[in-house]
DNA sequence: TAGATTACGGGG
DNA sequence: CACGCCCCGTAATCTA
């Protein structure tokens, strides 16, 4: 614990009494010697906040576990159907959850073109990035790439959340960790309810079995796009933040300018491009990734990102102005003034340079949606236990209350109000609302 | 046998 | 040549 070190000159001792006598100890020792902005941070969003996590978790969310058990036993079934119809492809039996075997069957004996490596090892990959490209070429991939789909919906969620209830409250408890993510998120363990799918439809199944209690029904309010609105803002790019400000549709309104073609002649195709690299910008997306993704080349993905950044040409004067600050100070920071320290950016190694480069202009964003969404709940929380109402879980753009039945509408107003309103920006906050029985029925 | 590592894939 | 940010869980496999 270098923290103790650090701070009280002890080590971590064993038993648990002098752990607790000297956590409390930390609890008067380091918030006295924070400055302004990060005492701000602590006394209006963390402390409070802790308070707030600590209701969700204690109060859970209600399960409907004999639904998840029967998907599960329909899952069983295809998975077990599609495992025989595997190893009549490759003429033997093997064990298809084995990456090892399962790549020598394809690229050994299917004689099937391997694409990528693994990372650390220099493997074929049997990932669905690798085996996407094969689809047409032999019929074992789509039931190779139905089986892991599946087996992850069975092995992750369907057979492990109903297990998991509580006998004593009857529902599903998660633990946040509070002060874990680098950028100031949240994450939730024990189960984790920050990955329930969501994506595919087979997946999105999973989140009928999430259910209300009697009386109640469950509200969902996401933030609509927040971090490309935080890049707007904070960047002060005066393109996007118009887009924003006019209510436009940000990936058809990129589509156009970026393409030059009218809006309402935009292309599905041509939107699709922009929305990646809207998103991929926050990331720091290489020309090489990008083409790929589009299927386009090198060259004409180079092309976009171009003429991007012409379109929103105080998006690199962000990015430049980030780094600048960050090899200065040694940290970059939110619009709240959260640190994310990023050594990295003195690197001589250049992949590791560039590498700290996408972490610390991609953290004030991701960090700043993390910070506003904190004081919404913070503000939140009192509002709805006026109300009868409670927060269940936070999945980072996402609040899901239970909300007794009478005022649900009221309520959903309520939400979408504080949030849009918990901070003010040069651009609107967008928040999107939903109500149903369970939680697939909110959206 | 337990814990660590690796590959994979679920979410924002 | 490299090659997209932030997480957590499962299964297979390796290592102590």
């Amino acid at each position: 614990m270098e923290v103790l070190e650090r701070y009280l000159n002890v080590g971590w001792p064993d038993d648990a009494p002098t752990r607790a006598a000297i956590t409390f100890e930390l609890l008067h020792t380091l918030p006295a010697q924070l400055d302004d902005a990060r005492k701000r941070i602590y006394d209006d969003i963390e402390r409070p906040l802790s308070a707030v996590l600590a209701r969700m978790e204690v109060r859970g969310v209600r399960l409907d576990a004999d639904y998840l058990r029967a998907q599960s036993e329909v899952m069983g079934g295809r998975i077990a159907a599609l495992e025989q119809d595997i190893q009549r492809h490759a003429g033997h039996e093997f064990s298809v959850s084995s990456r090892d075997q399962l790549e020598k069957v394809l690229y050994d004996e299917l004689n099937l073109e391997s694409g990528k490596k693994t990372k650390l090892t220099g493997k074929r990959s049997t990932a669905v990035s690798a085996l996407e490209p094969l689809r047409d070429e032999h019929p074992i991939i789509p039931a190779l790439l139905e089986y892991r789909e599946l087996s992850k919906l069975k092995g992750t969620y369907l057979d492990p959340l109903p297990a998991l209830i509580n006998p004593r409250t009857g529902r599903l408890h998660t633990t946040f960790a509070q002060a874990s993510v680098a950028t100031g998120r949240l994450s939730s363990l024990n189960p984790n309810l920050q990955n329930i799918p969501i994506r595919s439809e087979a997946g999105r199944e999973i989140r009928k079995g999430f259910i209300a209690d009697p009386g109640f029904c469950l509200i969902s309010a996401d933030y609509s796009q927040i971090e490309l609105r935080l890049l707007a803002h904070i960047s002060g790019d005066e393109a996007m933040q118009q887009a924003f400000t006019s209510g436009a549709d940000i990936h058809r309104r990129t589509a156009s300018q970026v393409l030059g073609v009218m809006e309402e002649l935009v292309t599905p195709s041509q939107r699709r491009a922009a929305k990646t690299v809207n998103f991929g910008v926050l990331y720091g997306m290489s020309a090489h990734r990008l083409g790929n993704d589009l299927g386009i080349g090198y060259a004409e993905a180079n092309r976009f990102i171009e003429a991007y950044f012409a379109v929103y040409p105080g998006i690199r004067a962000y990015i430049e102005r980030t780094l600048a600050f960050g090899r200065e100070q040694g940290y970059v920071e939110t619009l709240y003034g959260r640190r994310r320290y990023v050594p990295e950016l003195k690197a001589s190694n250049r992949t590791m340079r560039e590498a700290g480069e996408r972490v610390a202009y991609n953290m004030p964003i991701q960090g700043t949606a993390a910070d506003i969404i904190k004081v919404a709940m913070v503000r939140l929380d009192e509002r709805l236990s006026a109300l009868g109402a409670r927060l269940l879980l936070q999945v980072h753009d996402e609040l899901l209350v239970e909300a007794p039945e009478g005022q649900t509408d009221e309520i959903a107003a309520l939400m979408q109000e504080l949030m849009e309103g918990a901070a003010s920006l040069s651009v609107p906050l967008s928040v999107e609302v939903g109500a149903g029985p369970n939680w697939y029925d909110t959206k």
